[in-house]
RNA sequence: GGUCCGUUAGUCCAAUGGCAGAACAGCUCGUUUACACCGAGCAAACACAAGUUCGAUUCUUGUACGGACCACCA
């Protein structure tokens, strides 16, 4: 659009723009380039809802970090993935089909699933689009910088690929062990999966009976319903009311069980009653207790969420049943002496928020504790933006505390590719070539082998050696011939698709020589909420796959928050829907806005909507300016420059070394507080009026030369302007440098000199200009009438003769 | 419980060891050949206490309040 048939910047006219910059592929990857690489690992969105405003806000500031490294020279990888794996999408399908996979089977589940991603996903690309943000492709496809989906038959074969490749070199086993088990959604979740909720709760004051004395011991507890799996009774060395029970055995209530006594420091003697019932499966950190002590534990909930015979008359009753139950047991028999009202943090599933029960399972694990230490050495190599975004990492990782379990049991995801006989030998799917078990056989030339740590039982839960994996033959071979191989049905936590993110936009085993050049990726832009996910097993994956660091930079964003600081969600019905605000206010003050209203990397952004729409004003102040500057023909040839517009080239030119510098550091906001201030308070209310009467010259008091100089400093100042505010708001800026035959999408950054000047003078200068304004309106003078007796300062006198001229001085 | 961050005008965000500066909202006045989505101007704030200092909003410590992350309670 020209820039005359434009009145004011609006949604309309961005449309034409963008719908443009989606279909022409400009931004194109080039593989054969011999520009450096910029790649940005950017986090593909769950497709199971609209963009919402936070994905918005940071696909902005990935926006501005890819053009501006466009105009430092890069050929910028700068893909956009969709996420269609996993829970939330499972879940949502769920809901909207009204379908469930164990009511309905598996195939027309995922085929609901499939059904909800098809109509979700060409509306997030929609959105992006709409904000501008140039991804190397808007199409799927091959090549590099394609669209990709990571439920995608390519994308899932690699996932299974590098699976396969870590079974072999034995660093994926199967244990049955204690896990994190959701009884809605029927899975086992990881440690990152979980939250804590304050929950009300009870605190039980139960009477025990030690057997050498017959004396009464009161224990407290929130689960009483696990007394029935508890392995010891531990107190604090130090707590001098409980040592002379040490060594004695105590007598558990209902159920007459002997349990040993034992001091441990693990008790706190500030809590309860100082003395603890430790009990199999009560939380992880009884886990660590039960091998630490040799102790077999007792698993007495069901995968149901329900207790099994060893909770005797609990037997069949839900957790929450149960623990009624025996509470009114305990009081039946005066074995509860009291109760206490606590609001206890329980561990919550962060995907369905039921409370997380510790079942025993046998689930795949991927080796990680070993190689902690290596992950933190890898991580020192990589920049953090801002640095103190690592210590969440750090911390992460120093609490990770049992290897990652990786298996779900779960439907619309990566099927894991292995095949079992009853003897305990495994079929690897062939590498590179994406494969459903759960429907399908192994092939003859499928690997047989075997894995030391398969399909264990409570009882070898001790041991920590493995034995590692080893081929046996493949599946033609003649000795098992007669096997029936069984398609394993369960899938991976999405983490293990998402933690390769980086090698598959790297084209990670489909295009080694590119990979080879390619990696390291240099940007993993991301929220610090999933720091402890999404980054630490990337990392992890990464130095399985390489050993080498996988980014060479991180870039931590805080949160999009409502205009009160409050996160959105929808029960509060503070959501700033960015379908909404495009509309209305459209891509270029959203992303002028993001810029300007805070440091992300920082503090978290309060979206408010006054203040975005207040953007738009700042883009029809830049368009009237530079409507203003066209009024006049750029000299061809730089003119000798007055005094005056040195200053405010020299000015300009500051202001692009520093921008510069920020924008290198991915800082945007403190250059777009600068730009703006430097458009609006300096540029068009002191420098246009200092020299419109040089401009038009229509009384011939300039020479030619100096009404040049100020037409061409115009022009300068305008077009250093566009340049440095193009990754922010690409749109308008291309625009109008469009009209001057500047093509700003292929356009370098610009080069100044750096030059020493005196910076104060401007400040001079515009005060002088806002008292002279000043006494013309306490004096009841128009601003163009004549005004006497003011005398222009000593150090201003090289810009007399505009001054003069600006304020009609006499 | 631990760690980190914050507390500045009605709102929001800056800067600073010595007059605290924008934006949005408010009020007053004005429209000069880019712009009424305009211009000029007005009013309005350093959470509290102690310390360091000639001098503290700024540095230190503590208190209060708010936020985030981590851990975790039987």
């Amino acid at each position: 659009m020209k820039l005359k048939e434009i009145k004011n910047w609006s949604p309309e006219v961005e449309s034409s723009i963008v719908e443009k910059w989606k279909n022409s592929e400009m931004f194109k990857f080039d593989a054969k380039s011999n520009k450096k690489i910029y790649s940005i690992d950017t986090p593909p969105p769950y497709v199971n809802a609209p963009v919402h405003i936070g994905q918005a806000v940071t696909y902005c500031y990935m926006d501005f970090f890819a053009r501006y490294k466009r105009m430092k020279g890069f050929q910028v990888l700068f893909p956009l993935g969709l996420d269609r794996n996993g829970l939330p999408i499972e879940m949502a399908a769920e809901k909207k089909f009204n379908i469930s996979p164990f009511r309905d089977g598996r195939d027309k589940f995922i085929d609901a699933c499939k059904k909800l991603l098809e109509e979700t996903s060409t509306e997030t690309a929609d959105t992006f689009a709409k904000l501008g943000i140039s991804f190397s492709s808007y199409k799927e496809g091959n090549h590099v910088g394609a669209v990709y989906k990571t439920d995608s038959p390519e994308y899932r074969a690699i996932t299974q690929e590098t699976f396969i490749e870590l079974f072999k070199r034995g660093l994926i086993y199967e244990d049955s062990r204690i896990n994190n088990w959701d009884s809605k959604l029927q899975t086992t979740l990881a440690d990152s999966e979980i939250e804590y909720k304050d929950i009300p709760s009870d605190f039980n004051y139960v009477k025990w009976k030690v057997k050498e004395t017959g004396q009464e011991i009161i224990i407290a507890t929130t689960r009483p319903e696990l007394i029935c799996t508890c392995g010891m009774i531990i107190f604090n060395p130090k707590d001098e009311r409980y040592k002379k029970l040490d060594g004695k055995t105590a007598i558990s209530p209902i159920f007459g069980k002997e349990i040993k006594i034992k001091s441990n420091s693990m008790a706190d003697p500030e809590k309860g009653t100082g003395i603890v019932m430790m009990c199999s499966a009560g939380d992880l950190s009884d886990i660590q207790f039960f091998r630490e002590q040799n102790l077999i534990p007792k698993i007495a909930i069901e995968k149901d969420g329900k207790m099994n015979s060893i909770a005797g008359d609990l037997h069949g009753l839900k957790v929450r049943e149960a623990r009624q139950k025996i509470i009114e047991m305990l009081k039946e028999k005066n074995l509860l002496q009291k109760q206490e009202s606590i609001i206890h943090r329980t561990p919550v599933s962060e995907r369905s928020n039921t409370e997380i029960e510790f079942i025993q399972m046998p689930e795949y694990y991927l080796k990680q504790l070993e190689f902690k230490n290596e992950i933190k050495k890898i991580s020192d190599k990589i920049n953090f933006f801002p640095k103190e975004s690592k210590k969440i990492l750090d911390d992460w990782i120093d609490s990770v505390s049992i290897d990652w379990p990786i298996s779900r049991r779960r439907f619309y995801a990566t099927p894991i590719p292995l095949w079992h006989s009853s003897e305990g030998e495994i079929v690897l799917a062939e590498p590179g070539k994406y494969c459903e078990p759960w429907k399908t056989l192994p092939d003859k030339n499928f690997e047989v082998w075997k894995n030391g740590r398969h399909g264990r039982t409570p009882k070898d839960f001790q041991e920590k050696s493995l034995l590692g994996a080893k081929k046996i033959g493949t599946v033609g071979d003649e000795k098992f011939k007669n096997r029936k191989w069984k398609g394993e049905e369960r899938v991976f936590d999405t983490w293990m698709d998402s933690s390769i993110s980086e090698l598959v936009i790297l084209k990670y085993k489909k295009d080694n020589e590119f990979f080879k050049k390619a990696y390291p990726c240099s940007l993993r832009p991301q929220g610090k909420e999933i720091i402890r996910t999404w980054l630490y097993y990337t990392l992890l994956r990464g130095y399985l796959e390489t050993k080498k660091p996988c980014f060479e930079d991180v870039w931590i964003n805080q949160h999009i928050v409502d205009s009160k600081g409050y996160k959105m969600s929808k029960s509060k019905g503070n959501i700033i829907d960015p379908q909404k605000l495009l509309k209305n206010y459209g891509g270029e003050a959203i992303r002028f806005w993001s810029a300007i209203e805070g440091d992300l990397s920082r503090n978290d952004l309060k979206c408010s909507e006054e203040r975005i729409s207040a953007e738009l004003k700042t883009l029809n102040k830049l368009l009237n300016v530079s409507r203003f500057t066209m009024l006049f023909d750029k000299p061809a040839k730089k003119p000798k420059l007055e005094k005056l517009d040195e200053l405010f080239v020299n000015e300009i030119n500051s202001l692009t070394y520093f921008c510069d510098q920020s924008y290198e550091n991915y800082d945007f906001y403190r250059p777009a507080q600068s730009l703006r201030k430097f458009l609006w308070e300096i540029f068009a209310s002191h420098y246009l009026e200092m020299i419109k009467a040089r401009v038009y010259n229509q009384k011939k008091y300039f020479s030619k030369q100096e009404s040049d100089s100020a037409k061409w400093t115009l022009h300068y100042i305008l077009e250093k302007i566009l340049f440095l505010l193009y990754p922010i708001i690409p749109q308008i800026t291309a625009t109008i440098a469009k009209e001057k035959g500047i093509d700003l999408l292929s356009a370098e950054f610009p080069k100044v000199p750096k030059s020493k000047f005196k910076k104060e003078l401007i400040e001079k200068l515009m005060n002088f200009n806002s008292d002279v304004w000043k006494k013309k309106k306490d004096s009841g003078i128009s601003l163009a009438n004549e005004i006497y007796g003011i005398k222009i300062p000593k150090e201003l006198k090289d810009f007399e003769k505009d001054l003069k001229m600006c304020h009609n001085l006499r």
